[in-house]
DNA sequence: TGGTATTGTCATCTA
DNA sequence: AATAGATGACAATAC
């Protein structure tokens, strides 16, 4: 391996690995291929937990036309599994795929390792895998499937448990002279072990015992020509011992990205025809759509879906189809949608330009367009594929935003990778080429100058399906930008986590950026909301205050007004008593004391005196005279 | 068709 | 200085 560096650095830059003639590297690509062959039945979006503690999710899924439904499904990006080499990922899907009740489950440890050493660019990590494997496997030392996780990464142990898969040593010893036979056999045992209705998948541990084994006849017995007829049908080709074409000279021989490794070679891989490799680019395209539909195709089975990148078929998808790594998802959605027949702009287009909306997607045009137009020319053959652009353009809508996945077959995603895969879609079968890129233009124009449609809503909502209506607006941007985690998740998650998250998932900047802005946006939403109740608690608060005092206020009045009339009674029976007291009073020569004339006065010590008014105090004489 | 309530969003302020 | 939350103001929408 010449050159080993992050292919998901430098704005898209390509990891492109010169395949020599080393087994160790070979095997290397052979597993990196056959991470992508995950089990079917996983959605776009599903989150994957890694037994580190870490999640990806489902970026991409094809189904397999002739495996009844079965399909791959591809992690979002290596970078997800973290970085640190001490620590690399295990348990891959092993417990979400096996609660999907799915056949075959790749192995985890090792296959993530070796991927996540070739991404991270640890390639002595993987090889020192490789070599750990090979040597565990000519020492026979190993405990099953399970041993796979019990294995120390990195080459401190043989992390593969060879001796326990299916194809042990009887493999081992078959005659060198006949390694296509040991890779129809291996297919075979692969198949019996692991066949499961129509659902069949080749054990990655088999295949790397396979070529552990005997590696040497392996290399050099394949034939470089077709060798053996292709199987007649699927189970042909699972349950019989079958001879595959596998040009391992041209495997070999070719400087292959890894993008094109993880991202293109997976479908193309199951190709198989002869007279479709050596046809013209488009009609290889429109080829491999209808054979991947045919009994031709034969998941997982077959040694060339394993070498995907030394299928000729690398040979007609020049750099120009995928020199931009970096083309952000909603790039290609543009794309796709753009790309196909008689789209309205719109139809893209309103995803940015429903007002208000200043997330940077629409604002950064000039790096979107850019990779609008790389994207374009490297979806030739998708556009050319499409040719009906409505589903598209609703499927795309329907992302991992929000929970609601659409169905693994109706995963045909306009992001680059996936847009490169989706000729197993059966509808792809009878397309045209139009490259209609005149609308991509057009598109992007509109996505960047207006920000303001006359009856825009109803016109976007023609665009939305029943299921799109109900989303919010963030939600159905998110799910245009195949974000993996949704608007709730995005709002609600802690601020640490939320870097944190950014930090470890491969996302565009229009990702990032809307993220932040859908975060943004919800919490100042939920703070809107929280104001709003808040002030109407107050107002409701003030308004029972209100209520109280006026309640108060009336009490009071009451107490006023009874006091009024105790002090009236009291004042009564003052002067009554007054009147009295003088009634009964007689001076010394025996008359009637004048109440005009005299007053009664009260002393410090209780005494009551009577004294002539003249020579009352006049506080005093007030007193009286309201007592009177 | 106008009024009103609700809600989302942005700009700005505040802690 | 940066940031999250609070809040006023505005617009869109539904009723």
């Amino acid at each position: 391996m010449k050159s080993l560096k992050p292919w998901w650095s430098d704005g898209g830059s390509l990891l492109h690995l010169t395949i020599l003639l080393s087994l160790a590297e070979l095997r290397l690509d052979l597993d990196l291929d056959l991470y992508l062959l995950f089990p079917p039945r996983t959605l776009l979006g599903d989150e994957l937990l890694l037994q580190n503690g870490q999640t990806s999710h489902i970026f991409a899924h094809r189904p397999f036309p002739a495996s009844g439904g079965s399909g791959r499904a591809e992690l979002l990006h290596p970078k997800c599994w973290g970085r640190d080499p001490a620590a690399p990922p295990e348990g891959l899907l092993l417990r979400e795929v096996r609660a999907l009740g799915v056949p075959f489950i790749p192995s985890t440890r090792v296959d993530a390792w070796l991927v996540h050493s070739v991404a991270t660019g640890d390639a002595d990590g993987a090889h020192a895998l490789l070599g750990a494997a090979a040597a565990s496997s000519a020492g026979g030392v190993g405990s099953g499937v399970d041993g796979v996780s019990q294995a120390a990464p990195g080459g401190g142990g043989g992390p593969r448990a060879v001796q326990s898969s299916p194809l042990a040593a009887g493999e081992e010893e078959k005659a060198p002279a006949e390694p296509t036979a040991q890779v129809s056999d291996a297919g075979g045992l692969a198949s019996e072990r692991y066949q499961n209705g129509t659902d069949a998948f080749f054990s990655l541990e088999d295949l790397f015992q396979l070529l552990s084994s005997q590696p040497e006849n392996l290399f050099e017995g394949i034939p470089l020509g077709d060798i053996a007829p292709l199987p007649a049908s699927i189970n042909d080709g699972m349950n019989s011992p079958t001879h595959y074409n596998v040009n391992f000279s041209q495997a070999i021989s070719q400087d292959v990205s890894l993008h094109e490794a993880m991202l293109l070679c997976s479908d193309n891989t199951f190709r198989r025809d002869p007279v479709a490799r050596t046809s013209q680019p488009q009609e290889q395209i429109l080829q491999l759509s209808s054979i991947t539909n045919t009994e031709q195709t034969l998941p997982g089975t077959n040694l060339t879906a394993f070498l995907p990148f030394v299928d000729n078929q690398m040979r007609y998808l020049s750099q120009d189809h995928l020199y931009d790594l970096d083309i952000n998802i909603f790039d290609d959605t543009n794309l796709m949608s753009l790309a196909t027949g008689g789209f309205d702009p719109m139809e893209v287009s309103w995803l940015l330009e429903e007002p208000g909306y200043d997330s940077g997607l629409s604002l950064d045009s000039s790096n979107n367009s850019t990779s609008v137009i790389k994207s374009n020319s490297s979806h030739s053959i998708c556009e050319g594929a499409t040719g009906s652009s409505s589903d598209f353009s609703h499927q795309d809508l329907e992302g991992a935003v929000g929970g609601d996945y659409p169905e693994p077959s109706k995963l045909c995603h306009m992001n680059d990778r996936s847009a490169f895969h989706f000729h197993s879609d059966l509808a792809f079968q009878h397309v045209s080429h139009n490259h209609t890129y005149h609308l991509q233009s057009s598109a992007l124009e509109s996505t960047s100058d207006s920000f303001s449609w006359p009856g825009k809503s109803q016109k976007i909502s023609r665009y939305l399906n029943d299921t799109d209506r109900n989303l919010s607006r963030d939600e159905r941007r998110a799910k245009a930008l195949h974000i993996p985690f949704s608007v709730d998740e995005i709002i609600r998650m802690p601020v640490d986590s939320f870097n944190s998250m950014l930090s470890r998932h491969y996302l565009t900047d229009l990702q990032v950026s809307l993220i932040r802005d859908i975060r943004r946006r919800g919490k100042n939403k939920v703070a809107a909301q929280n104001c709003r109740k808040r002030k109407l608690d107050v107002i409701l608060n003030l308004e029972d205050d209100v209520c109280s005092l006026q309640a108060k206020k009336e009490t009071l009045k009451r107490e006023q007004s009874q006091c009024h009339k105790a002090i009236n009674i009291m004042k009564q029976k003052l002067h009554h008593l007054y009147h009295d007291v003088f009634s009964r009073l007689r001076d010394d020569q025996g008359r009637p004391v004048s109440p005009n004339q005299y007053a009664l006065q009260c002393t410090h010590d209780g005494s009551v005196v009577i004294v002539p008014k003249e020579l009352m105090i006049p506080g005093q004489k007030k007193e009286n005279q309201k007592g009177k």
